[in-house]
DNA sequence: ATTAATTTTTAGACTTACCTAAAAACCATT
DNA sequence: AATGGTTTTTAGGTAAGTCTAAAAATTAAT
């Protein structure tokens, strides 16, 4: 049994907002990560139902089965593989691998998957920091906190950002933070969940709550 | 303007079948390039001639117009430098590339390619010996002659092969040719095309008709 | 020049993946 | 328990890309 492209990036979605698997996912939340109808989702849900690789009760949200998983960490696999490829062998900015590993992640081979993983030196994470599943699924999942619950005067280092808006990363790029910088909180603002921060102990800088929700630190 | 996978490969097969655009292309030629029925060929050439890649009227065949060309060397060149990318970095055969170029030339991303040909050294042949057009669209065709009708005695280099047929090239391994392989013609046998060669003054071989109708020799 | 064979096109249908508009179910209040 | 708002589903429709069967045009053969 295979999946089309579309069900393909419906079973990611699905996985990603399932929390690895552990939650239930509504169907809004789909359309909205997928930016379709509603409509469109309940029609796929239907679909992707029949082939087992979600439970589905009408109106219950859906989660995800344990054969859907499997081929959703394949694709969320090739999708950050690639990503490491464009960043480390073709010299692309980490703003700009999104898009095109969303496309390159449908390609059909498992050739040439495994030869890529090789050709990469079987990495990891990728780019955003985000952790590789290798070949059975299996994911090394970095214990981090976001830094928006990081209490103050504490410090960490950034191992993960939130990779699909590219204007968010080229906002780190100008505000010297990347994967790997030290952060630490030098002051929290309660009324807006702000904060300011030391960066890499050089610039201190003002960052929105938003910003902080998006940002991992490994303590 | 941009086209669909389908559109991209039906237009690739129109620019290939036409010989760089100076002949004049059959419905049925198509189909069976694309293992396609005629009826939908039919439905995709009024589309594709509606967009203006190519010149077409009812039962007359069609030909590629210059825009089309364009388009159709974009997608050749994308298709052969992943081929080179599959042989050269990551260690593929060159009869296990085809089916994977023939996914990877619908990824749409200049900076991709640019990028790709840069990291590949800018290589001017495919594994098979097939040009690779530059970004402008020229190619460096070399002067090669169908092994068919080189004349006895006379011999030359392998200077490329048709990729389409995993089975042929396998077949080319098993016997010891390859791009750069020296081949002289020993004997033809008129009665059914074969020849017998010898390669790299080394082997000789019997050879089909069918076979010294895909191997181009450069003298 | 007819007739026969072949090629090409049209007609009508199916699947996938989307949409809008409307109905149904759910939920959160009062 | 009834109401109103939100979420989800259904109904019906469109476009792309394929198919089979049948009609039309072209080409080849008598
Ligand atoms: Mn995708
Ligand atoms: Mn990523
Ligand atoms: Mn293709
Ligand atoms: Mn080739």
């Amino acid at each position: 049994m295979s999946l089309s492209f579309a069900e393909e990036n419906y079973l990611k979605a699905i996985y990603l907002l399932s929390k690895n698997g552990t939650e239930t996912v509504s169907t809004n939340a789909i359309s909205e990560m997928l930016q379709t109808r509603p409509a469109s989702v309940s029609d796929m849900i239907r679909k992707l139902s029949n082939k087992g690789v979600i439970l589905y009760q009408k109106y219950q949200g859906v989660s995800i089965s344990e054969e859907g998983k499997i081929m959703a960490l394949r694709v969320i696999r090739k999708h950050r593989l690639w990503e490491v490829f464009l960043v480390e062998k073709l010299k692309f900015n980490w703003d700009e691998v999104h898009e095109v590993a969303e496309q390159l992640e449908h390609i059909r081979s498992p050739l040439l998957i495994r030869r890529l993983d090789e050709f990469l030196g079987f990495p990891k994470y990728d780019p955003h920091g985000e952790p590789i599943p290798d070949e059975a699924g299996i994911i090394q999942e970095k214990k981090s906190i976001m830094l928006s619950e990081v209490a103050e005067m504490i410090q960490g280092i950034v191992c993960a950002v939130n990779d699909s808006n590219p204007l968010f990363l080229k906002y780190l790029d100008r505000m010297g933070i990347y994967i790997g910088a030290g952060v630490r909180v030098v002051e929290k603002i309660d009324f807006d969940g702000s904060m300011v921060v030391l960066i890499d102990n050089k610039q201190k800088v003002s960052i929105s709550r938003e910003v902080c929700e998006n940002l991992w630190l490994s303590i």
